[in-house]
DNA sequence: TGGGGTATCATGGGTTTTCATGGGTGTCAA
DNA sequence: TTGACACCCATGAAAACCCATGATACCCCA
């Protein structure tokens, strides 16, 4: 397995650890964490393996150095970040800032993005996932990234999940 | 070249278990196992490769890094994915959110789809299928504009190419 | 060409291992 | 001293693994 997949909820207890889902252990491998920061467009929490946060540092340093863009980046990036090391039973403690910016109580939803992953309250990404199946659905380029080739015309058997 | 044909039926077990045919576990290969989500247009489970799913990380890592159009497309695709590893006799666990997707109960049917395959209940891919041909058809009609009392009765999908 | 034998496959059930989760103890720093 | 944090252990539930069996398709040989 070489991607982040799917939705898992898991509790965070009194202490504010949570178990990250066995699956994404495996993925992110020996040097056990993650960075993590709280995204600017949504109530999701930003995580990223340590050689994407690598990459993503080359690509704002290639940005004009002292310019207003790459500033704000690394502020919005990097400055807010947090290393999350996973402990020996594969919990993270999330740092209250993080669970406030994202509104975690009792419950946190470990959701894959592909290359990334991000960490929600559970119906808050219910919510986001609805609407963006409606953007889609409205979106004709978001279908044709679809990976089936020719398929038959989308609108003949409407329905959700 | 891997190439899934043919529609097998198959029984979903007491635990959720399904015998995957034996053609596409041959397919599948070594890291015996698939992506699974349900799909955006229809009642079916659409199942991609491990390598096929890459790609398509690939592809939409490629979109701006936190753009919306990234977020809903990786959010529609891997966050409602799951994993389906194939143990050592050939069957994997449907998890019950892609069953209820499904409306599967006692029997699943394996649909080839080429590069892609994809599970349905058996009697509503009956119906998926007919509308589908039925579509085909009147799309024929229209374009050679002429009548035709009792259409040719295309028999292909139950074999291999 | 037909019959018997064999390999493959789908399926059912039992058992072991993994995983998520709760709680306790020790350590370090303010 | 107190609070935060890292480590240790215990446990119930769920998933992965192992084995057995009936049925079917395939092959070989007479």
């Amino acid at each position: 397995m070489t991607i982040f997949v799917g939705t898992h909820v898991n509790k965070v207890d009194r202490k504010g650890r949570v178990s990250v889902p066995a699956d994404f252990r495996a993925l992110l491998g020996s040097p056990a964490n993650f960075f993590a920061f709280p995204s600017f467009v949504h109530h999701g929490i930003e995580c990223l393996t340590g050689s994407i946060m690598d990459s993503l540092s080359e690509t704002v340093h290639g940005l004009d150095l002292f310019s207003d863009e790459q500033d704000n980046l690394a502020d919005l990036i990097f400055a807010s970040s947090y290393t999350l090391g996973i402990d020996g039973d594969g919990r993270v403690v999330l740092p209250a800032s993080l669970r406030i910016h994202a509104g975690i109580e009792g419950q946190s939803a470990f959701v894959g993005k592909g290359k990334t992953f991000q960490i929600w309250e559970p119906l808050d990404h219910d919510q986001f996932q609805t609407q963006a199946r409606e953007r889609a659905r409205a979106d004709r380029l978001a279908l044709r990234q679809r990976p089936q080739g020719s398929g038959p015309t989308p609108d003949a058997m409407e329905n959700g999940t």
